[in-house]
DNA sequence: TTGAAAGCGCTAACAT
DNA sequence: ATGTTAGCGCTTTCAA
């Protein structure tokens, strides 16, 4: 019985049409007799009527279910903090608006057959968390005409895309004027995964700054990371092998920046009294599991939950001219990052600023 | 045009009726003529033609989609690393099998609310992901008929769901006992979050084993603790308190055991010179961020998998009777847990077991 | 105030 | 080898 009593057999113990059952438990019942409204309300209150959505979808042309399409790179939910961030803004906002999630991880790189799984008339939306360069998701021009939102990736305009995302170019712009203000002339940075545009976003940043501050870029001091800790770690061995070392080392990301305090760890090189060390995205877990990092911190999840808003915005509306939207960051100063020596007092750093556990010993 | 082509633009693009075109696109076209199948498949390929899943669902009462419900005691999917791990063994096997996921998080606690929400004719059935004590998705009996199955909970029968799960009794046993054979007998316990049952299991499984080998428990010595790094920093802050300490200490899980790390290094007391810790659970994050637990491996993806599997089964065939499936756990020693030090050469480890970093130093 | 009827796009018996 | 027909359960004009 329950599970699977329908209108009609609402309508039929009511003692009136489906069209009556339907339009008094949409809520229309200011049409009908106080009477009838409460024959339909018991009537399904008795059956445990629900409706069943697949009908009503159909029916209305509308879901109620946006897709969450996650980029065939990453292949694991687990190992793509980011996603989990913004997934729970996504949730925050849809849940309470009656919208569903439906999750899609596609393991193909075609785009026709990507697009087939994401857009076969289950969703009235998606949003594509983190498309890479070369993403399948990113060829939807020919294959969807759904209302899209991109988190994650700050792309090109060609794409055509609303978009909402941290602000890669400023953030990163903003620690490395920190590091400067800290005295730091010799600078080596880590680069991340050279699949992503944050990667390129935020090592433009970085050259942009030392450039305006006339300080010289050490291309050997430049290295490649994938954003994983392991090669944060190897790219720490390289610079420090060299025999000139540079004092401090961004890192375009948290995990690299782990990566590299194991490296110095292992090599015997004290944070930050030799080399200083700074991150990029105040990573849940790396925080959590003590690191005292300093790097610079997003809210993730509020890009979720702009991305959701915007969303549900466009398929409401219909209105689907592409926007983008860009979250700042903010300097997160813990530890890991040291005065440099041969300068004394500078400046005090700038304006929007976290400080934690107080000195930066 | 494109994504709006429909059975009908096809039939009568082909010349065909609309029973044909959907024998033909459902791979029946051993029914037809060669010249027949042409036209249908060219037809749909020149419009462009997509199924709409929606529609197809109604008619077959079948949606190939199975839901996923987080319980709304884990709030935030960034937070709860268990149900990445398992999502992704899901997704894994799911995606080949051409079923979706919807991601259920009800916020609510009341049983009719949240099974309205995944009992809606939108899917086939559903994983319960680590419902804990007194979650409303385990009173599931008076809403839904739905096949499910619950992982990340070893439930009592009583629930009578499927189930899939770590054994958690046998690895907390197995790290146990392990402990023991290094030598030691004063022994801390930190007890996960009073709301899981694997908390419990876990507890149970450690004075089971205590007892069997006729070593006292130190009530003083066991903590609560609720499964967060910070709950095992404060419970070990009490335990070194304390007169007399134990020279090991057992936490429910690795996060808690980081928060232990994190006190002993603010205390100055090594590890594992001074104390022995062990965790449980072989966290990737804390794998990863290079801590050398010593802790207890699972398969968290296999068990996702596991569910997934079992899950189609009981849609395909019916077969509905609960069947619950534990995985065994896999010690892994690193470098946390020391040989006790009064005791001397002890009897090699227990069979399955993990040794990585080389030396227990 | 209420109901009849058409239809959302597809599937599947059951003809022919 | 192909087509007719009757739904799936609901929404929504439109008429009464």
């Amino acid at each position: 019985m329950r599970g699977k009593a329908t209108l009609r057999d609402v309508a039929e113990r009511a003692g009136c049409s489906i069209t009556t059952s339907s339009n008094i438990l949409q809520g229309r019942s200011h049409l009908y007799k106080e009477a009838m409204v409460q024959r339909v309300l018991s009537a399904a209150q008795e059956l445990g009527y629900r409706p069943n959505s697949v009908a009503r979808s159909l029916a209305r042309r509308r879901t109620a279910t946006i897709g969450v399409a996650l980029d065939p790179h990453h292949t694991r939910l687990t190992h793509n903090f980011y996603a989990h961030d913004v997934l729970d803004g996504i949730l925050a906002y849809l849940e309470p608006r009656n919208y569903d999630i439906r999750l899609i991880t596609p393991r193909t790189s075609d785009p026709a057959t990507v697009w087939r799984r994401i857009d076969n008339g289950s969703i009235d939306g998606v949003i594509l968390v983190a498309p890479v360069m070369g993403s399948p998701l990113l060829e939807w021009q020919h294959y969807s005409t759904l209302p899209i939102v991109a988190v994650g990736s700050t792309l090109p305009e060609e794409y055509l895309l609303s978009q909402v995302d941290i602000d890669n170019d400023a953030a990163m712009a903003a620690l490395t004027e920190w590091v400067l203000q800290q005295g730091h002339r010799a600078i080596g940075f880590i680069k991340g995964h050279p699949l992503h545009w944050s990667a390129h976003q935020r090592e433009r940043a970085f050259r942009r700054v030392m450039e305006q501050h006339g300080v010289p870029i050490r291309e050997e001091w430049i290295l490649q990371g994938d954003y994983g800790s392991e090669s944060g770690a190897l790219a720490a061995e390289q610079l420090l092998r060299l025999p000139e070392r540079p004092t401090a080392v961004i890192a375009a990301n948290d995990e690299m920046a782990v990566g590299v305090t194991q490296t110095c760890r292992a090599l015997e090189i004290p944070i930050p009294d030799v080399l200083s060390v700074a991150g990029f995205d105040d990573s849940y877990w790396v925080q959590r599991m003590g690191f005292q990092l300093t790097t610079v911190q997003h809210d993730r999840y509020q890009v979720g939950y702009l991305a959701a808003q915007i969303l549900l915005h466009q398929i409401e509306t219909g209105e689907t001219r592409p926007q983008r939207m860009l979250l700042p960051g903010t300097l997160v100063v813990r530890r890991t990052v040291a005065l440099a020596h041969a300068l004394a007092a500078l400046p005090t750093p700038p304006t929007a600023l976290i400080t934690e556990g107080g000195s930066r010993q």
